[in-house]
DNA sequence: GTCTATAAGTAGATAGAC
DNA sequence: GTCTATCTACTTATAGAC
């Protein structure tokens, strides 16, 4: 999208797309949903998006680098790997909480729709991955975690963050017995205990 | 599914309609498809399985009970806690490996259909996470791990083995350059780390 | 059991009045 | 810009011949 001026039908038609599109998924929305939620009818939302592809492509990018952060503030400093670890834990978390199924979202459309690689463009600069290599390395260097494979480390991280949101309905009976304040308890929980256990694993320190 | 004699036609059926159900998801997929690759026509299709609700059912649980995975004979025995995590991480990520899109699959259609605790009738007996807890309790009773939360510890693990699937589009672009190769290289090598790197951050012996 | 033909309903998209 | 009414295509499902 570029930054034109948005009206508010089309910041209406947008926003309900969004909902509709996240929660349904593509094959599962339908138009007259979405017309219906933004208070207008299908004929006005084709006068602004032309297709139902159209629409979709409208919000699927800025759900997408919703999901992926931008590490690169972050790991471009020099603070210790530790440090920004737990900056990212906590960050991506609560990101995430904020809009819980959009992870599960944006992976299933990336899933069905195999040339998005073509379509979104990824940029490798905006989201640094190199950065992160590089940080991780120094700290190895710098004697402040033992030997560990950044790509691995880096999966394992965001793994550990984001599975627990995509497996809730999975997570609540296995687990929490259908009580949801228990899988947000839990949730919470996890910004320490993430970084608690990754520092246990990568650390020189002796453990406490 | 009871245990009838199902007849080849059945389950060529039951075949390809798992084969597109699990590519396109529920909404996405089309009964003529199916019929398509069953290498019959939609008539006999509702012959067998009146509605394509009732074919779905059919082909879901089973995928439902593959993705999730069987710890029970592995966490009933007596063995020393880290010798189960290493069985079950090298199992599971063999079981996803041979069927990668179930996780997605499963995970998105759950989230669809809201209602389908009642439909699984999921007995917990079936998946003995009672059983996980106690054989963690028991291994820091006996030293050999430092104290942790037995429901992260699992969440831990299970996410570590099953997200690189799920996140597989975004992981190809962002780490491995479109290298699918890389990719496979990558799962293989996560057999051993992810149990090292869950040895170095819970037990009890000094890191080498 | 297996097929062809078709019914009934719904989807995305457009025409055209205002 | 926004609406009502409608078109066209597609999808699930069924009727009925063999």
């Amino acid at each position: 999208m570029e930054l034109q001026e948005l009206n508010a039908t089309e910041q209406k038609i947008l926003s309900a797309a969004k909902d509709v599109f996240v929660e349904k998924g593509f094959d599962g929305a339908r138009m007259q949903e979405i017309a219906n939620k933004a208070g207008i009818n299908k004929a006005l939302m084709h006068y602004y998006f032309r297709s139902k592809d159209n629409l979709f492509n409208a919000i699927f990018k800025e759900a997408f680098y919703q999901f992926i952060p931008k590490l690169g503030e972050n790991f471009k400093s020099d603070k210790p790997l530790m440090v920004k670890i737990e900056q990212f834990v906590v960050d991506y978390i609560e990101l995430i909480k904020a809009k819980p199924h959009i992870p599960l979202f944006v992976l299933h459309e990336l899933t069905r729709n195999q040339d998005f690689e073509e379509k979104m463009l990824i940029d490798n600069d905006n989201i640094p991955v190199n950065d992160w290599m590089e940080s991780v390395i120094k700290a190895i260097e710098r004697e402040e975690i033992i030997p560990v494979d950044p790509k691995h480390l880096l999966v394992n991280m965001v793994s550990m963050c984001v599975f627990p949101f995509i497996g809730q309905p999975i997570l609540n009976v296995l687990i929490f017995n259908n009580d949801r304040s228990a899988f947000n308890d839990f949730v919470e929980e996890r910004k320490v205990h993430i970084v608690e256990f990754i520092r246990n694993s990568i650390t020189t320190k002796p453990k406490s």
